[in-house]
DNA sequence: GACTTATATAACTGAATCGTTATATACTAA
DNA sequence: TTAGTATATAACGATTCAGTTATATAAGTC
C-alpha cells in the first residue's frame, strides 16, 4: 500500500467525484496496471468513442490518468505523479479482481488489436 | 486502518458516489467518531434543515450512517457494521485534520446545546 | 494533395442532483 | 387537547451529468 499523503476535504471530493461513475472506476482500475488506447476502451466498455472520450478527459482533467501519444493513438494510464494516486490505488484495492463486471471487461480486452 | 473486505465495484461506486458531494463526505468525517443531530448539523453547515436531512438520508440509504432516535432528536454517526466501513473510514483518513473547511465546522460545533 | 483512421469537441436530450420553500409527521410539555 | 420543537417529505427550479449524433482535428497512407 502506499504512503498516506493527507489532502484537502476538496482535494479528496475532486477524486471521489472523478471516480463515483461506475464506468470511469472501471477504467481506472483498468489503467492501474496498464496502459490502454482510446479504441480498447471502446471495445470494451459497450460505449460510443466520444462517450468513452469524454470520461476519460474527465479523468485526465482530475489528474488521476495521463496521456501518451504514440502515432494515432492516444495511450492513458494511471497517473502515479498526482496528488490523488494513493488514495485512488488504495480505492482501487478495494475492488475484487473476481468483479464478474471486472472479468467481463478484461475478456474483452484481449482480441483487440488495433494499435 | 482496517481489515481489507474487498467488494464488488458497483458496491465501490455506491460507497463513493454516496461521499463524493463536499456536503456528505464532511459528515461523513464529522461522524466518524461523534453522534451528531440534526440540529448540529443545520448549526455548522450553513444549510437549510430539509438540504440538511436529504444528506443524511442518503448517506443512511448507502449504508454509511445509522440512526439513534432519542426523545424529539435523531442522531446520526457512523454506522461500523456496514461493509462500506472500512473503505470509508480509510478514504476519510486522506483528509488532513487541518483542513480549513474541518476546522470551520468543528469551530461552530461547540457552542450547539439543542440536545 | 486526397483518403482513411483515431480521437476530440460541439450541440443536444433526458435523467439525476442539490438546493429552495411549503407542508406533514412525531415527540414533548403545558 | 393544544402548542411548540425536531425532523422528514413533497414539490419545484436550476444546474450538472452521461449518453447520443454530427462534426472537427490530427496523424498515417497512398
Amino acid at each position: 500500500m502506499e504512503t498516506l499523503i493527507r489532502q484537502s476535504a476538496s482535494d479528496v471530493t475532486v477524486c471521489l467525484k472523478a471516480v463515483s461513475d461506475p464506468t470511469r472506476l472501471l477504467m481506472m482500475k483498468l489503467v492501474e496496471t496498464n496502459e490502454l488506447c482510446v479504441c480498447q476502451f471502446v471495445e470494451m466498455f459497450d460505449m460510443s468513442q466520444p462517450a468513452i472520450s469524454q470520461h476519460l478527459r474527465k479523468l485526465k482533467s482530475a489528474g488521476l490518468v495521463k496521456e501518451n501519444r504514440r502515432g494515432q493513438w492516444r495511450f492513458y494510464s494511471m497517473n502515479q505523479e498526482s496528488v490523488h494516486a494513493p488514495l485512488l490505488q488504495n480505492i482501487l484495492s478495494y475492488i475484487e479482481d473476481a468483479d464478474p463486471q471486472l472479468l467481463a471487461l478484461r475478456a474483452k480486452e484481449m482480441p483487440v488489436d488495433c494499435c
